[in-house]
DNA sequence: TGAGAAAGTAAGTAAGCACTTACTTATATT
DNA sequence: AATATAAGTAAGTGCTTACTTACTTTCTCA
């Protein structure tokens, strides 16, 4: 019984309370405006999605461009509570013991499993960012950039121990991401179906770490 | 005067061909759909900054769905007559002496010259495969798949060779693609100012080949 | 238990949208 | 110079959009 209540309180099409409705309205929206952007979707279909009047949108949130501003704040929360994909143990401790292999592929495979996760924010991020919205500079800042310099750093420290060939780290960097971030792109993209590439997420981020290795080792 | 007469014919603001009207509007269309995507450019928009009532967009193309399309076959028009990137007399050359590194390097900067020249196209590609047009997946297929195809020919002969490493020669395209296009995707979405790494085509070009030249080799 | 607060809606409004109609100009040809 | 044809427009059409108003229902707790 006790266990139904709170059921019924989560999965119920009925009333919700002032933060639930907020929430869950905004959820729905992220969803929305992942699959058609911005100026594609309606506060209607969103309404309609919320199982609400769209007078219940406008309540929680005073015009459409402010629900879209809202995604920033839930997202960069949501982000900021997670630890960052360098801040592991298990990265720390290759870090530590300059096992390049571990580092990378640590690196790798975090980031093609939150791509896969979370591939409605992603799409968003390249709706946000052809539409040059906020949204997509300030993940930029707060995320791609740290990204730079974090990993900048481990291969100019790799290359004062001389185990990596001289270059500018951002460039090894870059081809890095690229490998990993096209990849994802492609998948969720273009190639759905995997007819051009079909390989795991745990293949890809073994390859790709060790054509960049041996492609920047002494 | 006579040359007076045709410069008129082609700058004058006034009355121009059907034909000559219709390119012009598509042009203009295919520029603003770039930079605001399908859903956020109105018809409005496309016939002011074309300079005519909206009636004459409506004249040349009878909604706003077969103007979108009408970009694809003229821009697939337009990639058909230009010789793909690898079939300039360089590349076959380089290919004949299986000179591996002009060979990456040739791709290389054609590709980033390109994205470079068509930051427009690139842009509605992005947007275009968001919004699952078909623009998109025929580009796919008519150009990407091809290139998976031809630079996957090569190094598989170069394995057979023994001058690369086995491995599925598909994943070595994905991670030199992935390179080449987040890279430009970088100039062209995030880092426009290059605050995070500035680099010319040549520089990008060389170093990317470098990697996967030595990612790959045996 | 009843009053106040909060969750909810039906039915708007004005502006903007894709698209049309009915009409006016310009130009090329005989 | 007369005429046919094509380029052009002003002013709509009905529908959709983001957003509002005036009202009803449900919950909470003194």
């Amino acid at each position: 019984m006790l266990i139904k209540e709170s059921e019924i309180h989560e999965t119920a099409a009925g009333r919700m309370s002032g933060d639930e409705r907020r929430s869950q309205i905004l959820k729905v929206a992220i969803s929305l405006f992942s699959q058609r952007g911005f100026s594609g979707t309606t506060t209607k279909e969103i309404a309609r999605a919320a199982g609400v009047s769209e007078a219940m949108v406008f309540r929680h949130f005073a015009t459409k461009h402010e629900l879209y501003h809202a995604i920033l704040d839930f997202k960069v929360c949501e982000g900021g509570l997670k630890v960052p994909p360098w801040e592991s143990e298990k990265e720390r401790k290759a870090i530590a013991e300059k096992d390049d292999y571990t580092v990378f592929y640590n690196i790798a495979i975090n980031t093609l499993h939150h791509h896969k996760e979370d591939v409605d924010f992603m799409r968003l991020l390249f709706y946000s960012a052809l539409d040059e919205h906020e949204l997509s500079q300030i993940f930029f800042e707060q995320f791609v950039s740290r990204m730079y310099d974090f990993i900048g750093a481990y291969i100019s420290q790799r290359q004062a121990d001389g185990a990596m060939r001289t270059g500018e780290p951002r460039v090894f960097v870059r081809a890095f991401l690229g490998m990993l971030i096209h990849h994802s792109l492609n998948n969720v993209l273009w190639d759905k179906n995997r007819r051009l590439l079909d390989i795991s997420d745990e293949q890809a981020a073994h390859e790709f770490v060790t054509i960049l290795l041996n492609g920047v080792k002494k």
